[in-house]
DNA sequence: AGCACGCCGACT
DNA sequence: GTCGGCGTGCTC
């Protein structure tokens, strides 16, 4: 028997198969999808066995395989295909891309640590007489009789020699059975009533054609009910379902309504859990114990089988694109990819969908459905905006008169209230107030961020790290500003102001530790606090039916981003913030402070107007050439050499505009990351409309480089940030 | 990725 | 004369 592996290097000079022959022992455990340990040169590697046959096609000499690693399959003949497809759609390496279908603990390096943990279980044998038992093991048989099955940990207070008598007299049978890390209890789950919108929304998908649709529902119009709805449907169909939810709003909030519904069918795949536990949630889903999976970006290669529906939670989020280890694949690329094999619809939902997403809902290659209303009837909440411009003189720190007034009156009532820091694309960077010197890395062309818990300024992209000075080191000064506005900062401001309100900080500081972020939201739930101030994470996807009051304390800062998304970035932030308000029986309010009061991003916020930006919007798009009129591409080219490197970006310039027609290229340009440790890059930026010329020439190039170890060129299509 | 082979510069 | 630099090629 002869078997084709692929093997674990992510390099396009070893990313195809290589035969080896199955000894005698070996080929009863042969299947395509496992994982084998194989002689490859000097190395010993894990690699996936990909086909299996009689006869070698190499001319070569034939090694052996040295064992097998998996007694199941690892990725199943769907998976299998999804690889090449991603590989080809991403042009990358095709071990690459089943590397990310896989938990980590499945990766090489770590699989031999992540040990599978088995448990004792005992249940009654069903044909045996139950007399003359004596009381300690009469206990035992009750419980067992009760629950069917007992563990042994259930069993802990009872003689143990009680319990090895009933095994003697085969009254009781002993099970090892796999232990999970984690076990969920079953809820008591009173369903709601769907409004006759949610019901038509529900209804258009799972008696509707089999396609994508856009699910535009404003916040608080109930869109997670119609999600778990459908999934509903579905399961009574014997069929399963995955979620998607962008990492930050993979909130103990969200995952607990769908356990009360669906219990321990429910596989959840977040950050929060460690490798091992991420393990076992996987081996269910594998194993047919899990029907529904939620989780973040990869949880959209779930090995389940018989898909009936995959629902995308706040489509317009950027974490559904995977940035920087290659594969640069996007989920709802992959979903809908998947939804082909399935035969099942895929359906994203956001109160503020991307332009490319609604465009395409437009055009009819998504079905658009909506949910234009708030569940409970109360309208979306009053938003006012504030001109820091004027408030400024009359402000305390950092808040306004009107946001302090409005805080005051929501303390005074008992109802709570939630702040936002608006970091995204804050700069923290120190620099000198008299001369303008700021603190860089030596080895990145980056300024050094300031670290409280340290007090060190480091890197971001190196790690590399320096001790903070008071003095300036270019002109002596003691004149090194203060490091900017940090959630810490504005909390102190707070409490001088409001001594006795009880303020929750959470931001990745104060919810690291692990189980912290659930452990804040509970109590924040609880009314332990009266003001939770935060970063994005207290934007999204939080429901807290006490909340009356929503302040965005800069609301400017994703506007200054040299993007051209951060429009729709920031507009979509302030509404999902927004959303957080007036909830419940309550209205709520909403105050945003900002030195752009009249920037559309900011302005139609006032009235959730998404139809007025998606307008606005698309005309700049338009006019600038950019998504989703166009499509881009990314090259990257990376090196040592900075002179070499960019004659070579030159090159593939010119080999680009030789090979592509109506496309316009830009660059190439260094951007503000031309170095980052000690490795220059350059980047050419593709704008096009049709993609297949790009399919032709760009494997090419990177087929031309692979073998040249001075240059690195990586494809990243459809980039989520530019830089 | 890792390792071997091979071809030119400054040294015990 | 030789040690070692890294450019090139190969791994079934």
């Amino acid at each position: 028997m002869v078997v084709g592996v692929l093997v674990e290097i992510s390099n396009q000079n070893v990313d195809r198969v290589f035969e080896y022959h199955v000894s005698e022992e070996y080929t009863s455990q042969m299947k395509v999808g496992i994982r084998v340990l194989v002689p490859f040169g000097k190395m010993e590697l894990e690699g996936f066995v990909l086909e299996i046959k009689e006869k070698a096609e190499t001319e070569h000499a034939l090694k052996d395989i040295l064992g097998v690693v998996d007694s199941t399959i690892v990725l199943n003949s769907e998976l299998l295909e999804l690889g090449k497809w991603m590989k080809e759609k991403t042009i990358s390496t095709l071990i690459s891309c089943y590397q990310v279908m896989l938990p980590k603990a499945l990766k090489a390096k770590n699989g031999s640590n992540i040990s599978i943990q088995f448990d004792t279980y005992y249940r009654l044998n069903e044909n045996c007489s139950l007399e003359g038992l004596n009381s300690s093991q009469k206990k035992i048989v009750d419980l067992v009789l009760e629950k069917e099955i007992v563990s042994r940990k259930e069993l802990l207070g009872i003689s143990s020699s009680s319990l090895k008598t009933l095994l003697r007299k085969n009254i009781l049978i002993e099970e090892k059975k796999e232990h999970y890390r984690l076990v969920y209890k079953e809820q008591d789950f009173v369903k709601k009533t769907l409004t006759p919108m949610q019901e038509k929304v529900v209804d258009s998908v799972i008696h509707g054609e089999v396609k994508p649709y856009l699910l535009y529902g404003v916040t608080g119009s109930g869109k997670t009910e119609v999600y778990m709805e459908m999934i509903d449907f579905y399961l009574q169909q014997g069929k399963t379902s995955i979620v998607l939810v962008p990492e930050i709003s993979l909130t103990p909030q969200m995952v607990q309504r769908f356990r009360e519904r669906f219990g321990d069918r429910i596989a959840a795949l977040h950050s929060a859990l460690s490798d091992g536990e991420k393990y076992d949630e996987w081996r269910r889903i594998c194993r047919g114990e899990a029907s529904i999976v939620i989780g973040a970006r990869s949880a959209i290669f779930a090995p389940l089988e018989n898909i009936g529906i995959i629902i995308i939670d706040e489509e317009h989020s950027d974490s559904y694109k995977q940035s920087d280890p290659a594969p640069r694949y996007h989920a709802k690329d992959v979903a809908i990819e998947r939804s082909h094999y399935h035969h099942c619809p895929v359906v994203m939902g956001s109160a503020t969908p991307s332009l490319e997403a609604m465009a395409r809902a437009q055009k009819g290659v998504y079905s658009y459905l909506e949910l234009p209303e708030r569940v409970n009837g109360k309208g979306l909440p009053e938003v006012e905006i504030v001109d820091m411009n004027v408030a400024m003189k009359k402000s305390r720190g950092h808040f306004s008169p009107t946001l302090l007034s409005q805080i005051e009156d929501r303390l005074g009532k008992k109802e709570q209230v939630i702040l936002l820091l608006n970091r995204r694309g804050y700069s923290s960077f120190v620099t000198c107030k008299n001369c303008g010197y700021t603190f860089k890395c030596p080895h990145c062309d980056i300024s050094l961020t300031y670290h409280k818990s340290s007090n060190t300024l480091r890197c971001h992209y190196c790690g590399y790290g320096e001790k903070v000075y008071t003095k300036c080191p270019s002109c002596g000064e003691n004149s090194l500003n203060n490091l900017g506005v940090g959630t810490q900062k504005i909390e102190e401001e707070l409490s001088e102001i409001f001594p006795t309100a009880r303020i929750l900080r959470m931001d990745y500081d104060t919810t690291s530790r692990k189980g912290m972020h659930e452990e804040m939201i509970a109590s924040f739930q609880r009314q332990e606090y009266d003001i939770l101030l935060g970063t994005q994470m207290v934007a999204k996807g939080l429901d807290f039916s006490q909340v009356t009051l929503v302040g965005v304390i800069n609301a400017d800062t994703s506007l200054n981003i040299p993007d051209f998304r951060s429009s729709e970035n920031t507009f979509s932030l302030l509404c999902q913030v927004a959303g957080r308000s007036g909830r419940a029986e309550k209205k709520g309010s909403v105050v945003i402070q900002t030195f752009n009061p009249d920037h559309y991003a900011i302005r139609l916020v006032q009235k959730q107007d998404y139809p007025a930006f998606y307008e606005t919007e698309m005309n700049l798009r338009k006019q600038l050439k950019y998504p989703p009129y166009y499509y881009l591409c990314s090259i990257r080219i990376s090196g040592k050499d900075a002179l070499l490197l960019f004659d070579e970006a030159m090159k593939i310039k010119r080999s680009l505009e030789r090979n592509l027609e109506n496309v316009i290229i830009l660059g190439p340009n260094s951007g503000n990351l031309f170095r980052i440790n000690n490795i220059f890059r350059y980047h050419i930026l593709i704008k096009y409309r049709k993609e297949d010329a790009l399919y032709e020439i760009l494997p090419k190039i990177m087929d031309h480089y692979k073998t040249n170890p001075k240059i690195k060129v990586d494809i990243d299509f459809n980039p989520s940030q530019m830089m």
